[in-house]
DNA sequence: GTAATTCCTATTAAATCGATAGGATTAATA
DNA sequence: TATTAATCCTATCGATTTAATAGGAATTAC
């Protein structure tokens, strides 16, 4: 199940990638916007400015910015940092791999070869969808 | 991530299947081979035997087999049993479908559509691989 | 210096997960 | 028929995670 963190983590990102203009974009007004509670989003978008996603400008006036423009932001990148592994299970996660306690081996292991053929067609879906894809026409 | 519940059951599923002779497989055996708490063993089974997967001989001698060849089983069914919606959101779930509170148009929400592409490719694997897949030989 | 904003830490309520406990029911068999 | 061994059922528990809230510190525009 996806997280609401991630889920307005992505409307977010959303949002801020549609918006015109040079300014930053606030987190009251993405709030109002999706109808996402304001200080939840602010922690989100906190933890989306040190992965390095988005950059940020306090005070008054100040903000949220994408660092890299949409097209170079990859979803596999942003899930990871709001959802945690892409994997099901630790032992076929690529990034944040660990060892079962119980299997001997992982090779013999019925589950983890078919967690391994589910990770590949996620990783290729959210490798080739970029926000700039999200953000783009409806109807795409 | 996977519970382990659904872990434990794909094992257990996987056990039967390799299982020789016309003799229902006892929880005991399989909570030892496989390293599974037998008390909770016991209740993952007797859902999957709710479900249809699985039946069962009582009493003295008893056990579990399965009710359709390892071919006839697909990784959907055990998943949606075991494991719940196969969707990461419930707007894109086919079998398990709700509406969210705030998006006033899926069609219009980039998270809907990410998703509903995760979906459709997890639902490939999980719809082209049955218990045999599982079961089979190691090197495959 | 005031207002508006991000930043940071802590807390909380609710849900879920993994597991355990204890026994009721059923069936084989001696 | 009594014993034994298995599934079946319900309830509970502790730990973890999730979603959200609270309160204020730090920073910046004006």
């Amino acid at each position: 199940m996806l997280s609401k963190k991630t889920k307005y983590g992505l409307k977010a990102l959303t949002y801020i990638a549609r918006h015109k203009g040079d300014t930053p974009v606030q987190v009251g007004e993405i709030a109002k916007s999706e109808q996402i509670p304001q200080k939840f989003l602010e922690s989100i978008l906190l933890t989306l400015r040190k992965a390095g996603i988005l950059g940020s400008k306090k005070g008054k006036h100040g903000g949220y910015y994408l660092r890299k423009t949409p097209s170079d932001i990859k979803m596999t990148e942003v899930m990871r940092v709001l959802e945690g592994p892409i994997a099901m299970v630790p032992c076929v996660s690529l990034n944040f791999y660990e060892k079962c306690d119980d299997c001997p081996d992982e090779n013999l292991c019925s589950v983890h070869r078919l967690m391994v053929q589910v990770r590949d067609n996620t990783l290729y879906v959210l490798r080739s969808t970029t926000l700039e894809d999200l953000s783009g026409k409806k109807d795409v």
